[in-house]
RNA sequence: GGAGAGGUGGGUGAGUGGUUAAUACCAGCAGACUGUAAAUCUGCCGCUUCGGCUACGCAGGUUCGAAUCCUGCCCUCUCCA
């Protein structure tokens, strides 16, 4: 009981509250779990796995986690931060992306432990007359309290009147699951505590909450974010989740051994101390990257990719896996501005141009310096653009 | 319903008739350095068949010439009711 409720705590934000989390534990029934999430991004990334984690955890205590698709909600658009109306999704689109959340989630989650589920299924029931009963255990005073509505409301922005649905219907998913816990991000602690409320006014124990923090990103500022472009997601290849990691600033990496390494507390603590007494800190971030890497892919793959990646660093060696593609190219030869376009090595010709000005175009490791080289057909050459970009193209 | 402000390249934001593909900053990219990074320095940062072409909310108009002036429309915001 102890040890579990350590285990919970890790890596969380709060609890509210955990007297009510250990009462429930020590109810030993099996607890229901909650998390909702958005049916728009159904690529997962690092940062969505920092609760995905925490899922998991309950689930190694033997409770039921259930995975919520938001898909009713989405229509509401969730007001919490500043976002813009979302594009309705249809029925197969929710479906589609309901498929990638399960592929990907499966990879931290347990099968069967885990039950995907819609809201739309009881919240399309509940018709006007169950909204408004619905909005009736709630007060405008309290919604106000809401940091991002008072923020507005003070200043005069525009707050929708739908927008006060979008915490009612998440708290009723609560109420219709009969949760016990519900994590989410710390952004989400408002919707969390608006379904204790409700359970409460529909006569339930109401659920604990779990807030995690927010992952940064690459950039090691902002939260992690696909239109951010910071992100590195659970679907990715090893070797550019690997480089991906390693390009973290050391600062950064020791939040993300916070969040997302499951090494102990103790362990992380012996790894700073070593950091801090001259032990080179690329060796420390090689660590996390393996442990990440071999968790969304094969165990192993993460120590391939370490050598590869000393390989290619250390001693300026080109990759193990270089992607391969043949371009059908019309006439004798092409123009490498085309080539490169082509292949999307670059976005444009002009892009081609500027690399190839800049000394950032390789051909077979030889830097190139004509703007004009044409490549001619059935040439089989390794391509590079800057560090990060290769490819081995056909012609 | 009335009054006003504003919409400029990924973002912030100058420019108010003519070398303005459009100042500056941020982000991004490349090169050097390094530990792969950060910091720093340098360069780039619309597309192109290299002739040009397309760009400042949208559609027209005035002009030799417009992001800049005029008309209409759309959108956002503020204040009053």
């Amino acid at each position: 009981m102890k040890d579990a409720l350590e285990l919970l705590k890790r890596g969380t934000d709060e609890i509210l509250t955990v007297e009510d989390l250990k009462k429930k534990l020590s109810t030993k029934k099996k607890l229901v779990v909650k998390a909702g999430f958005d049916p728009t991004a159904p690529d997962l990334h690092l940062g969505h796995t920092v609760l995905i984690n925490k899922l998991r955890h309950f689930q190694d205590l033997g409770h039921r986690v259930i995975f919520l698709i938001g898909d009713f909600t989405g229509m509401i658009g969730d007001p919490s931060g500043k976002n813009k109306t979302r594009p309705t999704l249809s029925a197969e689109e929710i479906k589609k992306n309901a498929k990638t959340y399960e592929k990907q989630v499966f990879k931290i989650l347990k099968k069967e432990q885990t039950e995907v589920r819609f809201n739309s299924e009881w919240c399309s029931k509940l018709g006007a007359e169950g909204l408004i009963r619905l909005a009736s255990n709630y007060n405008v005073a309290r919604m106000l309290e809401r940091d991002d509505f008072s923020k507005r409301y003070k200043s005069n922005q525009s707050i929708a009147v739908h927008e006060f649905l979008y915490p009612l219907v998440q708290g009723y998913d609560s109420v219709h699951l009969e949760a016990d816990v519900e994590c989410g991000g710390t952004d989400q602690k408002f919707n969390l505590l608006v379904g204790r409320e409700l359970q409460r006014a529909y006569e339930q124990e109401p659920q604990v909450v779990i807030t995690v923090p927010i992952l940064e990103g690459l950039d090691g500022v902002n939260k992690m974010s696909k239109s951010l472009d910071n992100y590195v997601g659970v679907d990715e290849a090893p070797e550019d989740m690997f480089g991906k990691i390693m390009s973290i600033s050391d600062e950064l990496m020791w939040r993300w051994f916070e969040l997302l390494s499951f090494k102990s507390n103790d362990e992380i603590k012996s790894l700073k101390k070593a950091a801090a007494s001259g032990e080179n800190p690329r060796d420390i971030k090689f660590l996390l990257a393996i442990e990440i890497v071999d968790r969304f892919h094969a165990e192993g793959d993460g120590e391939k990719c370490k050598e590869n990646f000393l390989q290619r660093f250390q001693k300026g060696k080109l990759p193990e896996n270089i992607e391969e593609i043949s371009l059908d190219i019309e006439g004798s030869s092409i123009l490498l501005t085309n080539l490169l376009k082509e292949s999307g090595l670059t976005a444009s010709v002009s892009e081609s141009s500027r690399m190839i000005k800049q000394g950032a175009v390789k051909i077979d490791q030889e830097k190139v310096t004509d703007l004009k080289l044409e490549i001619t057909k059935n040439t089989n050459a390794i391509y590079q653009v800057g560090k990060r970009k290769i490819m081995r193209i056909k012609t």
